[in-house]
DNA sequence: ACCTGAACACCGTTCAAGT
DNA sequence: ACCTGAACACCGTTCAAGT
């Protein structure tokens, strides 16, 4: 089958999500493919501009919000979009820096416009939203990753469920002061 | 001079001031301090732990916080310590995956109690805010990164300040939204 | 105790040469 | 036009051996 920028972000997609951020080499991705790594650069400009691309599929679903979505609902699904990549924060991190008008900004705008928010304070707030779900999820995977690192944690589930639910309440409560 | 982990930090330090992130590799490290990259193992278990020392060491002025500063300005000092260390964000992220409990939380939940939050609340304000604020200063940093990095981004210093106030305006915004 | 020398198992990226 | 082969200039980490 002939190599495209599709079929090579398709692979990556799915091999970040099986295995994670610091397993996502260029070499990896090539040889999943089966081909030399060079191949890819001949679709792709870096790895940089590969890591954007999958973010926006990442967020594909956050695209085209139901349009009486209530905001602090949009904000969780972005949440539970992201943090189930293993490194999801960080990447999205990356993509937001490079476009902070990804979804679900503009469909946020639009629901706090129409819910009286003039248009700053509305940007404003869809910004701070953001930036507090892509933090949040950020340390919540960096945690994680250090724990799974480390070995003398043992899988205690019952501790693991309660800072889950801790982080779940912690989020919940701030959107809830930035949207509501 | 003898090496000391605490030599090898202060290095690391300086050396991520002036160069960035991408460039504090263990090997430059060494470099800097005459010795083979072996060496610095004896004194540090990895590098992971060494980013984690750093992170602390560039929030100690952060650790006993005026007892009747504003938490906002507090969060903005926080953010102004961060933001100049070219991807500090990402280097915050990692070291409150390690320790949620860093500087500047406890001081801040400490000054919401005083102001009549109840304890579950200023801590969920507390953490919400310095993931917004950690949020913010990774989206900054990766565009600035990410800007510079570009060629056809002309060193344009009108778009750049005015980037630079819009973000400081959400920050601000979120900040008061969460702790206000 | 502390460090060197040297290796192991990797990276992202480029580019002449092949088809 | 598209890909291979091979290199360039790197990484973090380990560990026997030296002092």
């Amino acid at each position: 089958m002939a190599l495209t920028e599709e079929r090579i972000v398709a692979t990556a997609h799915a091999l970040l999500v099986d295995r994670g951020l610091p397993d996502l080499t260029m070499r990896r991705i090539a040889a999943e493919l089966d081909v030399r790594p060079g191949a890819l650069y001949y679709h792709v400009d870096s790895k940089q501009q590969l890591l954007a691309r999958i973010a926006a599929r990442v967020l594909r679903p956050l695209q085209a919000p139901a349009p009486d979505e209530d905001p602090r609902e949009l904000m969780e699904r972005f949440r539970r979009l992201v943090l189930p990549l293993r490194d999801g924060g960080d990447l999205m991190l990356v993509a937001f820096g490079l476009d902070p008008r990804l979804p679900p900004v503009p469909g946020l705008v639009g629901q706090l416009t129409a819910r009286g928010f003039d248009e700053d304070d509305a940007e404003r707030r869809a910004a701070a939203a953001v930036r507090l779900s892509l933090g949040a999820v950020a340390v919540e995977q960096n945690a994680a990753l250090l724990r799974a690192a480390d070995p003398q944690s043992a899988d205690d589930a019952a501790r693991e469920a309660a800072r889950r639910a801790a982080e779940d309440r912690l989020h919940v409560r701030g959107i809830d002061l930035l949207l509501g």
